[in-house]
DNA sequence: CGCCTTTGACCTGCGC
DNA sequence: GCGCAGGTCAAAGGCG
């Protein structure tokens, strides 16, 4: 989190700065999902705490694989489609772009970001929505071992 | 000058 | 085995 706070262009309604265990504030949001093709698509409302918790049992439940090898660690992943005029937000955390790619059935790229913090695995996809490229889909994959500084 | 982005190449899994 | 698609690496350059 910015020491200004939120930018106003990211707001959408309120903008109180109410932290999430991911650094957004719970404003943030509009509409949650499991947005890969494979997966069943989902309509999430509420607040924060019930994106993360409902995006990560859809998730879990829907992952495509027989159920013998669902053992091998599964990792932590959800997607946010957010209303943003700019791709970079500011969440939080620091981010490390590594990565740009087109991807296929979208004339948008995809960018690649790695958690800045020493040790943290976290990793987010960001790329703008084909169907309405208004709105950002972010995917984070694992969670943060450390709290958000900026 | 240090940090971060850019960008093409490289790697890997998977389907045919 | 080959080619495609998605994901990552790393050298080079930009910008404060």
């Amino acid at each position: 989190m910015s020491s200004n706070g939120f930018r106003p262009q990211h707001s959408l309604g309120s903008d109180h700065a109410d932290q999430s265990k991911f650094g957004f504030p719970e404003a943030y949001f509009t509409f949650d999902g499991w947005l890969q093709d494979d997966y069943t698509e989902a309509t999430i409302s509420g607040t924060i705490e019930n994106h993360y918790h409902q995006a990560t049992e859809v998730g879990s439940l829907d992952i495509q694989e027989p159920e013998e090898s669902r053992t091998t660690e599964f990792k932590e992943r959800y997607a946010f489609k957010t209303k943003s005029a700019v791709d970079i937000l500011d969440d939080g955390y620091r981010w490390r772009k590594y990565g740009k790619k087109m991807v296929k059935n979208s004339p948008n790229p995809r960018n690649y970001y790695k958690c800045l913090f020493e040790g943290c695995p976290v990793k987010k996809r960001v790329e703008r929505d084909k169907e309405d490229p208004r709105y950002v889909i972010t995917t984070y994959e694992g969670t943060h071992n450390h709290q958000s500084i900026s």
